[in-house]
DNA sequence: GGCCGGCGGGAAAGGGGTTTCAGGAAGATT
DNA sequence: AATCTTCCTGAAACCCCTTTCCCGCCGGCC
C-alpha cells in the first residue's frame, strides 16, 4: 500500500501509532521514567529541579503523553475509578444524584456506572469482575442485602439510599420518614380526617418506611386511613389512574377527602383520572405525592410533594467515599439528609 | 489485639487478606502460572492435560481466585470493558438501550457507563483518561461532532443514534424520518388538512430530521402547517402545556385540527391542557407524539406515537462493536433500524 | 582543604497476567 | 532399540507505571 520497501507485515502497523509511554517521554526529555512519573502526577515539588520539570512538561505536551490508567492502576495497586452501582438509572432523580457525585469527586477520581437490567443487581460473577477492576471505591445506590453480602468488599464502599440495609457499612440516607410525617401533618392541618394511601409495588425499603411513617403520624393526628383506602400499584401513571378509577366511588362514599401517594408518578395518574371525572382539586379531593419529580412543579394543579435532596445525596456520599479512600476516619458513618415538604396547589385549600 | 507475639505492625494487616494471585493458584495446584492462565481463560482445550486442568480448577475454586482485570488488561494490552458514553441517561428509552447492549455483549465484555452532566459530553481531559483505561471498545450515544473529534479513537467505536454525525465511523441509527413521514401520512388519511407542529428545543440532530421529514411529507400530501403553528419548547410537559394554552385560540381560528409533537413529552402537556380546556380528543383536536414513551400506552386518551426500536438499537450496536473488537469487517458500517407508527385513540377518528 | 549534609535523579524491583518458545516425556514408527 | 512425533509444560519476557532505595554531586562548615 505504502512505500514498496516497507516490511511486508500483514497488519497495517503504521495505522495504529504506538502508544506514548513514560519511557518515550523520559528519553525525549533526557531523564528517567521516575522523573516523568513524578512530574506527570504532580508530585514533583521538592523532588525535581525546575529545569527538569520544564523539560518533562514540554516532552509530555509534545508527545501527547497520557498516563496509562492500566499501568498506573497495577503499579499503585488500585485504580482511580469510582464505580457507582445502581439498579435503576432511568429517572431524573438519579441524574441529579450523579451530578452531585461528580461534583464531589472532582478530577481526582473517574466516575463509571455499572448498571444491570431493570431493578437487578449484578450477579456474583459480575460483582467479582467489577471488583477485579480494582476501583478506588464503590458507591451503591438502593442496594439489596444479597448484593452487599456478595460484595463483602475489601475496599471503600458507601451506600446511598440504603435505609435498613447493610448496617455495618457507611451510608447516606434521606429522611423519608420525616417527609412522610410532614405530609401527614400538613394534610391534618388542612382539615382532612379520612385519607387514602397509594403505595408502590416494589421491593425497595424506602416505600415501606414512607408508608409506616405516614400512617403512624396520621393516626397520631386523628386521621383515619381505612383499610379499603390502602392500595398499591406498580409505579406507573396508568396503573395508578386505573386503581383510582376503580376505587374512587367507594372512597367518596367512605368520606375520603385526600390521597397521599408513595411517589409522584402515582399522583400524576390520580390527577389525570380525577380530571376525567371532573373532580375539583383540591376542593373535592386533595392529592399529594412523594419525590417531587420535575413535572410536579408544572402539573395541573401543581402537586404537593416531598422533595428529596438528590444532589446532596450524591455529593455527601462521594465526600464520604473520598474520606474512606484517603484513609480518614468518618465522623459519622451513617448520615441522614433532610427532606422537605413542598406545598403546592393540589392540597392547598384557601 | 490478637496474639501477643504478632509483629507490631501499625496496620492491621490481617484484616485485608492478600489478593489471590495466579501464582498462588499455580503453587497450590503444582503447575505454572502459564497453565493457570490457560485454564482460567478457557483456552485450555488441547493445551492442558485433563488431570492438570482439573487440579487447576479445584485450586481456583478452593482459593476463590478471580483473574485480575488490571493485570490482565495490562498484559493483553486492552481491557475487556466496553464503555458506553452517553450525555443523557435519565429516560426509560435509555434503559432499554442498555438492556440491548448487555444482551449482545454477554459475559465476554463488561459494560460500564460514562455519563457527564446533563447533556454534556466529557471534556478532552476526561476523554483521554477514559481512553487510558484501554476499553475494548466504545459505544457513543447521540454524539456531537466535537466529542468525536477529540475521541479520534485508536480503538473500535460504534455510534448510536448519530444521524448526520461522525460519517466515517460505524453507527446504528433509527429511521426517524420514516416514522415522521408515516405519522404525516396517517394524519392526512384521517382527513386533517391544517396541522400544528411542536418541536423540541435541543441541539440533537434527530429533532431536525423529524421536523423536516414531517413537514415534507405533510406538504406532499396537501397538508398545511402554517408558520404560526410551528412552535418549539423545551422538552418538558409544563412548557408544552403553556405553549399550547397560549396558542390554541389562534390555532383554532386558523382551522388547525391536529398537533404533531417532536416527542411524547410535549404531547402529554398538550393532552393535559386540552383536558383543562374541555377539548374532545381526537374529535376537536388530534394529538400525536414521537418516541412512544411508556406512559403513552396508558395516557388518556392513549397517545398515537412513533415507536423507536430501543433495545434493538443497543443490541445491534453492541453486535457491531463486537465484530470490530474481534477484528471482523462490518458488512454494513451504518445501519438504520425501522421505526413504527403506533396508532392509538388520540388520533383515531371513527 | 577535607568532611558532612542534603538535594536531585536514576536504577531497579515489583504489581499480576499472558504468551511465546524451547524442551522434556510419552507414545508411535521403523 | 533408536528416532520421530505429538503433547504438555514451565521459564521468561513483556505490558506500563510507581516507588523505594541509593548514589553522586554540590555547597557549606570547621
Amino acid at each position: 500500500m505504502e512505500s514498496a520497501d516497507a516490511p511486508a507485515t500483514p497488519h497495517a502497523r503504521a495505522v495504529a501509532p504506538r502508544r506514548v509511554t513514560a519511557a518515550m517521554v523520559a528519553e525525549h526529555a533526557g531523564v528517567s521514567t521516575a522523573t516523568v512519573s513524578l512530574v506527570a502526577n504532580g508530585k514533583s515539588a521538592g523532588r525535581v529541579s525546575a529545569a527538569n520539570e520544564e523539560r518533562v512538561r514540554a516532552a509530555i505536551r509534545e508527545l501527547g503523553y497520557v498516563v496509562d490508567g492500566i499501568g498506573s492502576s497495577l503499579s499503585r495497586g488500585v485504580s482511580s475509578t469510582v464505580i457507582l452501582v445502581a439498579p435503576d438509572i432511568s429517572n431524573p432523580f438519579f441524574a441529579r444524584v450523579i451530578a452531585g457525585v461528580r461534583a464531589a469527586l472532582g478530577n481526582d477520581y473517574q466516575l463509571l456506572l455499572s448498571v444491570t437490567d431493570a431493578g437487578q443487581f449484578p450477579s456474583a460473577a459480575e460483582t467479582r469482575r467489577l471488583l477485579s477492576l480494582r476501583p478506588a471505591g464503590l458507591l451503591v445506590d438502593a442496594p439489596d442485602e444479597t448484593f452487599l453480602e456478595e460484595l463483602s468488599a475489601p475496599g471503600p464502599v458507601v451506600l446511598l439510599d440504603a435505609p435498613g440495609v447493610g448496617d455495618r457499612l457507611p451510608a447516606v440516607n434521606m429522611d423519608v420518614e420525616g417527609g412522610a410525617r410532614d405530609l401527614a401533618a400538613h394534610l391534618a392541618a388542612q382539615g382532612h380526617r379520612r385519607i387514602a394511601y397509594v403505595d408502590g409495588i416494589t421491593g425497595t425499603a424506602t416505600f415501606a418506611l414512607r408508608r409506616e411513617a405516614f400512617l403512624d403520624e396520621a393516626a397520631a393526628r386523628g386521621i383515619e386511613v381505612p383499610p379499603a383506602a390502602r392500595v398499591a400499584t406498580t409505579i406507573d401513571v396508568g396503573a395508578a389512574a386505573a386503581e383510582f378509577a376503580a376505587s374512587w366511588a367507594a372512597w367518596r362514599r367512605d368520606g375520603i377527602t385526600a390521597v397521599a401517594c408513595a411517589t409522584d408518578t402515582h399522583a400524576y395518574g390520580i390527577l389525570q383520572e380525577a380530571r376525567v371525572k371532573g373532580l375539583s382539586i383540591p376542593c373535592e379531593l386533595a392529592v399529594a405525592g412523594f419525590d417531587d419529580l420535575p413535572y410536579s412543579q408544572t402539573s395541573n394543579p401543581a402537586l404537593t410533594s416531598v422533595r428529596l435532596p438528590a444532589d446532596d445525596l450524591g455529593r455527601r456520599a462521594a465526600e464520604q467515599l473520598r474520606r474512606l479512600i484517603e484513609g480518614q476516619a468518618l465522623e459519622e458513618a451513617r448520615l441522614t439528609l433532610q427532606t422537605s415538604l413542598v406545598v403546592r396547589a393540589s392540597t392547598r385549600r384557601r
